[in-house]
DNA sequence: TACGTACACTGTACAATGTACGTAGTTGAT
DNA sequence: ATCAACTACGTACATTGTACAGTGTACGTA
């Protein structure tokens, strides 16, 4: 990666661009735009989703939407950063988030970690994106807006749901990134899992003694042998569940409202 | 990012470089080798920890040994990823891992993810480590064995242990990842927390009706405006180890061993 | 002593990346 | 008819990982 950043960065205009605002200057003079801000966010999304992150490229994104690669900076001047901002506030304002309904806490929380893993499952590339200094566009406030309200009438604190929420969006986004991970290792090093594994165990079997590392041996050994990567996230998801909401019942509890 | 990955990579010869064993041809015909694997990898550890992953380029790393490019081959055949491996399991192999003494449970537990958390504040490039076919090195199965004895004697089946701590270093990892991104975002951007928030707070507020988002604007607003986002990692971090020790804690009560 | 083999070391070259810069063409308002 | 504002794009550059081919060195063998 050059060390290629900046792209004259300028937080007002992403955001103006997030909110599809034509805050822009005039608007009718010069040529008409042959294409629309939407349409580049929306070939750089299924190119992401089909051959990661990785293939997203200003020419890949160009040749997508039939145009030269300058061009893409005419529609997206902060370049590569700004793109990548756009498809994430973009992939989440299409998220779908039903009523709650008469569910109960421990329900609606969980429903918003399993949408948010649904969404990590169909965008891996989600996973790199950054929660610090959020793109704040409509999918981004919206989804925090619909996760906040999972927390409605526990009694707890602003501060505390804040904290929950995070706690929760962690938990699913370290488990999607260990699936997305085990599901991609296979194609990108053209080897199972287990072939994997047994070319590990058969050079550790001559370099390391099971006694110094008994604990590890025997536990390491039979999630490795036994179950592919992908199984194995799938049942991290389920047992870490189980442990989130466990873990924020106690903070629930000792507050009565709910 | 140029598709530069393959480096002739062999799982075998990398675990072999992991543990050093000079199952390599013989030894000494030859000129006398003027560097080690060690120093190289030392070399980037330093680079890595000083300037960042991204600063650690085959030819950074070798004007640090005071080599050519080429020559970190002669050491790293595996290239690039086999380095960062290298770079993975040095750090992990040198860190303190004090006897548990009399700590109760939940005080080694969180004694696991205090260390976690210091390693990635020591090397936040460690963040970007892949936890599906880690480097099985000397450092990765000493941590790994360490780890997994932190739930000895609470009567949990060896699947729960591993999904157990998986969950807690799950947590770690996704805090230290928000938190090295807040300490690393105002020098990257050449723009504080509060300028930042200022300049977004600013649009928003015309663009953005309160009333369509309350819960979004007031706790956004409220997070967003009071505190740096290093002083929010660290809430969450407190938060966050509170919650999944009384979630594990539910898990520990059902079996009395404890 | 001479030689060959196995290694260490390095310079060159290439493809891919993001994007700065400059140029050319197009349109509606004046 | 003119021009400002705009779209569009070709070229060029620095930076990356690493394949490849070559040069030199030191030890074991003759």
């Amino acid at each position: 990666m050059p060390p290629n950043k900046p792209a004259t960065p300028d937080p007002a205009r992403t955001l103006s661009l997030l909110w599809r605002h034509s805050l822009e200057p005039s608007r009718t003079r010069g040529p008409r735009p042959s294409l629309t801000v939407d349409r580049v966010v929306e070939a750089a999304i299924t190119i992401a989703d089909e051959q990661g992150l990785d293939a997203v490229t200003v020419r890949s994104v160009a040749q997508a939407v039939g145009a030269s690669p300058m061009s893409v900076y005419t529609y997206v001047p902060g370049g590569k950063t700004e793109l990548i901002e756009l498809m994430i506030d973009a992939v989440y304002l299409r998220a779908d988030r039903p009523a709650w309904g008469g569910l109960r806490w421990r329900e609606r929380v969980k429903a918003v970690a399993d949408q948010n893993r649904a969404l990590y499952a169909a965008h891996p590339w989600l996973i790199h994106a950054s929660t610090s200094r959020p793109p704040l566009g409509p999918g981004v406030i919206t989804k925090y807006e619909y996760e906040l309200s999972a927390f409605d009438g526990l009694g707890l604190s602003d501060v505390d749901v804040d904290a929950a929420l995070t706690f929760v969006l962690g938990f699913v986004q370290a488990n999607a990134r260990s699936a997305a991970e085990a599901a991609a290792l296979p194609e990108a090093t053209a080897m199972t899992d287990a072939a994997w594994w047994e070319a590990q165990a058969e050079v550790l079997g001559r370099v390391v003694d099971p006694k110094t590392f008994p604990r590890a041996t025997r536990i390491g050994e039979a999630a490795g042998a036994a179950q592919g990567g992908a199984y194995q996230a799938d049942a991290a998801y389920r047992f870490g569940m189980d442990r989130v909401l466990d873990g924020l019942d106690r903070l629930v509890e000792r507050k009565p409202k709910a």
